[in-house]
DNA sequence: GTAGGGTTAG
């Protein structure tokens, strides 16, 4: 008779449908098959293992008459690792109607493995239930397990409650608190995460620092990136990819292209992830010859490129006007790979015709688009419309989005934009009253800047940071010694209408000094030695005058300026943007 | 002999 660990031997080097078979065969032959245990070995390796294969750990599932409950297992685990979650949680319902198997903690874990996966909210609440009744919330899997499925499902709260009345938080349980607070955009609550993790003595690894640097990122928190990346280092985790490519990210969206570059370069291994971070991170920064000349190296190692890639690549070509490569990409997309374009990348279509000022064409193509409904095109266009001052083609996307009963504060001010450049008082007005007749909300606009490893953030006009007296005083000096060096305000704050600011900031008549990008640089000057880059990350689009303010700062003050808006990146430096004054 | 955590998207 062959012994078990025979058959174990032969599974690991198992690879292929037919020699599964064999195996099995042989199973039967020697006899083996009424062992209970046997089957389920090979059960578990068929749902499990890399090389297993579900659709025969169904089959062998199918013939076994009692399942025990490892069995049920095995085969709602395979489940919920496949691309088919929701299959595992049909399994366990049938587990529970049809055997006399319970459930026990390793089931609550792969059915919530796949509740996260399926976003299945009722079910894991379902499921919660069942787990205090039965005992097993002092389960450390099972109950990371619940915190990572309500997190998931935007149950923050719920998740945190949980959290923290586990008795034994290990490391995992802390890096799924973490990351779910990363994934869900609340990065000052990661950040504070990470510290109660700290003073708790647990010590972080590769999971905590990717999602610590995906909230640095996010933040435009340098400084608090960098330590990360010398603690990586210091700990040995910099040849894990998922370390790189979140560096490459973090380093990009912070605004430091250089080390962006050096990360990338430094890495041995290198996945498809790692060139898109690259290559979105050039695209933000509107380096997109940069970004074509990765994505030609990609293709020559015999990468192949997803929709991400060409997000990066798109946008890339249309902050830097590379209109004809951007359409000879966004065909490539289609023909060579098979890929669908989203609403994303025909925004970014849209954006690449209307900012080089091809409005008809990028009319055209919104109108030849299958989503010529979906409001954001035309938004896109409206936007491209401020850039150019184009009034006619402006009033065309705002009666579309009109239209589409979809008009926002944002589209509001950036109307009221385009008519206050070309001195348009009552356009203003009319847009003004649109926005108080239909309430539309506005949206606050705020920036921040990062000092001494501590972020702090501006309003429009704010009064109620403890140094505001000091930032004023500067923020005075700072004007003046512009307006020396030729700096003149917008001629829209002029008309009592100030500027692209697409929040309420807008809508405060003369208070263009006090901006929050304004202060926040104020404040930077103020609390770093001369020659510092300053970094402003903010929420917004930052408006023409702070931009033009900007430029002239960074001459009269000799700073390179770096700020991070919501569409793109501003390097300013010796009195000129790279942005070339389109944003 | 059975478990849980990570990056990139106008």
């Amino acid at each position: 008779m062959i012994k078990i660990n025979n058959f174990l031997t032969s599974l690991q080097g198992c690879n292929s449908m037919q020699k599964l078979k064999r195996i099995h065969a042989q199973i039967f032959v020697n006899g083996c098959h009424s062992d209970p245990s046997i089957v389920e070995k090979l059960l578990n390796f068929c749902s499990v293992s890399v090389s297993g294969n579900l659709s025969y750990a169904r089959i062998l599932f199918s013939q076994i008459e009692n399942p025990r409950i490892s069995a049920w297992n095995s085969i709602i685990r395979g489940s919920s690792q496949s691309p088919y979650p929701l299959e595992a949680i049909l399994l366990y319902n049938r587990m529970i109607q049809d055997s006399h198997c319970h459930p026990d903690n390793y089931t609550f874990s792969f059915l919530l493995k796949a509740c996260f996966k399926a976003k299945a909210d009722k079910k894991c609440r379902e499921a919660h239930g069942s787990i205090i009744r039965l005992g097993y919330l002092s389960d450390a899997s099972v109950s990371t397990n619940l915190v990572r499925c309500y997190g998931g499902s935007g149950l923050v709260e719920t998740a945190k409650k949980l959290f923290d009345e586990m008795h034994e938080k290990d490391l995992v349980a802390w890096n799924s608190m973490l990351s779910c607070y990363s994934q869900v955009g609340l990065h000052t609550e990661a950040m504070e995460i990470y510290g109660r993790m700290r003073t708790s003595n647990v010590e972080p690894d590769e999971f905590t620092v990717v999602s610590l640097l995906s909230s640095c990122a996010h933040l435009g928190a340098l400084r608090f990136g960098i330590e990360m990346h010398k603690f990586a280092e210091d700990n040995g985790f910099i040849g894990n990819v998922f370390v790189g490519n979140a560096l490459i990210d973090m380093y990009a969206k912070c605004g430091d292209l250089e080390r962006a570059r050096q990360v990338f370069s430094s890495m041995k291994k290198k996945d498809l992830s790692t060139w898109n971070s690259i290559i979105v991170g050039l695209g933000v920064h509107g380096c997109g010859a940069e970004a074509i000349w990765f994505f030609r190296q990609m293709l020559g190692l015999g990468v192949r490129p997803n929709a991400i890639t060409f997000i990066g690549l798109l946008s890339g070509c249309s902050h830097q006007g590379l209109v004809n490569d951007g359409i000879a990409y966004f065909h490539m997309m289609r023909s060579e790979f098979w890929l669908n374009p989203s609403i994303k990348h025909l925004g970014c279509m849209v954006d690449l015709f209307g900012r080089a000022g091809k409005f008809e064409d990028a009319f055209q193509f919104i109108e030849n688009t299958e989503a010529r409904d979906d409001p954001v095109l035309w938004r896109t266009l409206l936007s491209a419309c401020r850039i150019h001052r184009n009034v006619v083609m402006g009033e065309v996307a705002m009666r579309n989005l009109v239209r589409l009963s979809s008009q926002n504060a944002g589209d509001c001010v950036l109307m009221s934009g385009i008519y206050a450049d070309t001195g348009d008082r009552q356009g203003v007005s009319r847009m003004r009253k649109l926005i108080r007749y239909q309430g539309i909300k506005t949206n606050p606009g705020w920036s921040w800047i990062e000092i001494d490893g501590i972020v702090h953030k501006f309003v429009v006009d704010d009064k109620s940071h403890t140094d505001i007296k000091e930032i004023h005083c500067k923020l005075k000096e700072v004007v003046h010694k512009s307006r020396l060096a030729g700096y003149v305000e917008e001629m829209s704050s002029s008309i009592g209408f100030q500027s692209t600011e697409e929040s309420s900031e807008a809508w405060i008549g003369n208070s263009n000094n006090y901006h929050s990008e304004k202060l926040a640089i104020a404040f930077g000057l103020t609390r770093t030695p001369p020659g510092t880059t300053l970094r402003i990350v903010k929420n917004l689009r930052v408006c023409r005058d702070c931009h033009q303010l900007t430029k002239f700062i960074s001459k009269a003050f000799n700073r390179e300026i770096v700020v991070r808006d919501r569409v793109r990146f501003h390097h300013f430096n010796g009195g000129v943007c790279s942005c070339r004054d389109f944003w």
